[in-house]
DNA sequence: TGTACATCAGTGAACGCGCGTTCACTGATGTAC
DNA sequence: TGTACATCAGTGAACGCGCGTTCACTGATGTAC
């Protein structure tokens, strides 16, 4: 969670003129904290720059555009749901671990709801940035251990049916994540979480790896 | 495929003045293609009435507002959506159905990338329209009489856990989709449509009824 | 069958909006000598 | 240690854009008598 927009700000407070010392930072942040209140369609480069307390053209020297932020947004997003699936994964066997990391899939999916949005709204990032992509893969490599196991092979071509338990795992929580954040479990407030509670366990038993 | 502008004209062919005869069918076509050709996120009201030909007032006689317009391509594709999903169900084992019917999803999802993200964009649409909740409870009601088999008991609560089979059907395959369209399994031409024809019966095997 | 008139389905101009980006600029920083 | 100056990181005004919706209107349709 670095949505902190105040933790941002006061390590920079003091050169409380022109230049900020860490805009970049804070760009992100706000950017975060746009996309956490209005939904990622909502975002503006502006309302981003606002929050940072800084001019509409102050962004255009750490970002090439709004995409730019948007891809940096979303990179950070990768981080930490990759830091978050890790962090579940207590060990044990595979059914245990894909169990652990799937929990944490939708759990993620759920706080974050913003980020996990845009990690995969490729209209509005920019899915070459290299940072990007190490991220992303980063995830699902540690998703691929868990369900493959820590020494399965690694295939050249990852549409490999090698894979294919991996991408099993993968679909079935991220398909859960999805439904039940675009609220096919109900569109009231809490709605998603309490069937991923009621649901998910039992949901996850359908799951042959 | 219904974002055939044409045939909707032609039918009011004739009466080309002011009464265009069939606006709303040929709006709800004409909003198909362009969210088709830009994608749902750059779809405009005043894009939708250009094509159909007709003032960007002229909506508001047939629609409360653009998202009463998405709303209507949102029901038709979910009407679509269960149409293909019964079409595909020859029949046989549940396990059978599951994979019949898990297909045509995908396919459903990657020919028809935009009307499938729109039905799923509550941002953009009204969920609470009550001939989208019917569209979108026949085709799951569809799925799930597949997942669960034909005279699996109904429970009151829809996330009662007795539905645990056909959410993860559901999951599976509706999670599948989503990457393969955001681009996981790769971001060219036609990458997505090759990962499924590789990787789908392989990743459905993986799904225990 | 003809006519008056209400209703319906369009027009097109105008509104105000917020957006992303560009521009010429300026203040602060840091480095070479 | 002091100074000149290049570079960096900001400003804020302005640009043009396309949008959704509103408005007063008008032409076509259909219905009552």
């Amino acid at each position: 969670m670095d949505h902190d927009l105040d933790s941002v700000k006061t390590e920079a407070e003091g050169s409380r003129a022109y230049h900020h010392g860490a805009l970049r930072a804070a760009l992100i942040a706000a950017a975060g904290a746009v996309i956490a209140e209005r939904g990622v369609d909502k975002f503006s480069l502006r309302e981003a720059a606002r929050r940072a307390g800084v001019s509409p053209a102050a962004p255009a020297h750490h970002f090439r555009d709004a995409r730019g932020l948007l891809t940096a947004v979303a990179t950070e997003a990768f981080r930490r749901f990759g830091v978050a699936l890790e962090a579940a994964d207590r060990g044990g066997d595979r059914a245990t671990r894909i169990r652990s990391q799937g929990l944490a899939y939708v759990r993620f999916a759920l706080t974050e709801r913003a980020g996990f949005d845009l990690m995969w709204r490729y209209a509005m990032i920019d899915r070459e940035d290299p940072e990007y992509k190490v991220a992303g893969n980063r995830a699902f490599a540690i998703l691929d251990r868990a369900a493959r196991g820590e020494d399965a092979p690694q295939a050249d071509n990852p549409n490999d049916a090698a894979y294919a338990p991996s991408i099993a795992c993968w679909s079935m929580v991220h398909g859960f994540a999805r439904l039940a954040i675009d609220g096919a479990f109900g569109t009231e407030e809490g709605a998603a979480e309490q069937a991923a509670m009621a649901l998910l366990p039992h949901v996850l038993d359908h799951l042959a790896v």
